[in-house]
DNA sequence: TGATACACCTGATGA
DNA sequence: ATCATCAGGTGTATC
């Protein structure tokens, strides 16, 4: 089914899988922001990882005292589900995405300055979503695409009329991901190995309650805390 | 206590803590030198690494076909502790100092041409020893310290008189190094993360016997085996 | 072989 | 001055 809105949806970035707004949409209202970050050089760069800022990540990924890594999979703007793998460096004593990360930025063009923005399900915090958006563009959206010159570039949010808020669906024609497992899932590692072993955030399996104190303002300078209201930013979700 | 020579152990490279020679000398009868080697730009640089040329790391920091790193300790001539891993590179396939390195280098203000010497105690060789000297200086100085311009410099070797040879005690009140271990211990390493098993080089726990053919020529011409008689070279060290 | 993954390391920086 | 953080690196293993 083709999309409706051929000015907000028309895009060559997908062209040969346009998402279709009548399939399983997320309200805006239905994602909790968390947290976003300005991308470094290093973090769009050759060292393949993301350095996601401790108090953010012991605030929402928290790893349980675990020293191996996780697998963390996100729903993208188009329903695409990334798995990453999600672990804690003790020789810096910071939290990264490695696996998978560099796929992201490559598909995403994100450079350095990009933000990158974190959110999940209000009502099921398992379900976890990955956006993006380009350096000095707004954050909610007033443009179609408030990016980098160029109409045909797509952004990881978008501004979104309320009407489209009806929409419901499934989404299951997004076979990306050929190690994904489960939208906003973790996989806890066996230790310093590969991942192995599944391990729900935010939903059970865990000791961390699906607490999202939102409000919380941002202390850090590289990157903040997502307060504000509800937004107008829309990612689409299959499952 | 402080020091009988001004001309000799007046400095302010350790103002708060000078080392006193009537404490815990190394006698140079003592130490054994192993090698010495001129300092690479790389050695001094960002690369954070010293390469220790193949037939002297073989020789006296046999690795025994481990491909994990070790910690090696090494005294300084204040007795200072200096502990550096040590691992070989399959990509380079050398032999390096790393971790450590760079502060030695550092706290040294050791440039490009400036030897680095490598000793350890006679009859106990799981004491090793580091050493250095300013680029053009003699190895066996006839002056008090035969560096770079400036008085107040202090090197890594000295030339001392007989009559300090009596000296002997502790110098247990150095304690510098936060990770230090054992002087002239290495620790090894798990495979690739941090050191953490004991493995005592030259002294027990490893395949290696306390050889010390210090005879052999030099074959390289980035470094040389030091292969004089007793030497006028000091250390002070403690434990 | 080249790209990626991964754990480790260090210096700069700001609190 | 000390310390935590993290951006920017490393070598090595894997694919």
């Amino acid at each position: 089914m083709e999309p409706t809105q051929s000015s907000l949806w028309s895009s060559n970035f997908y062209p040969e899988k346009p998402p279709n707004p009548n399939e399983n949409p997320v309200f805006d209202g239905e994602r909790e922001p968390m947290f976003e970050k300005p991308l470094t050089p290093s973090d769009v760069g050759k060292l393949n990882r993301l350095v996601i800022p401790k108090q953010h990540a012991e605030k929402y990924f928290p790893l349980g005292g675990d020293s191996g890594g996780l697998l963390m999979s996100f729903e993208d703007e188009w329903g695409k589900c990334w798995s990453f793998r999600y672990s804690y460096w003790n020789s810096s004593q910071s939290y990264v995405l490695t696996k998978g990360w560099s796929r992201y930025v490559k598909e995403k063009k994100l450079d350095a300055g990009d933000i990158v923005l974190f959110q999940r399900h209000r009502r099921d915090c398992s379900r976890l979503f990955i956006g993006w958006r380009r350096r000095g563009a707004p954050e909610v959206a007033e443009t179609e695409c408030g990016g980098k010159a160029g109409g045909d570039e797509r952004c990881g949010l978008y501004h979104v009329h309320p009407y489209l808020g009806h929409i419901q669906g499934l989404g299951a024609n997004v076979p990306y991901q050929p190690d994904r497992l489960h939208a906003g899932s973790m996989i806890q590692n066996g230790g310093g190995g590969k991942p192995n072993r599944l391990l729900r955030l935010f939903g059970v399996d865990v000791d961390v309650e699906c607490h999202l104190d939102v409000s919380q303002p941002s202390t850090s300078e590289s990157s903040s805390a997502l307060s504000q209201g509800p937004t107008t930013h829309l990612f689409y979700s299959q499952s």
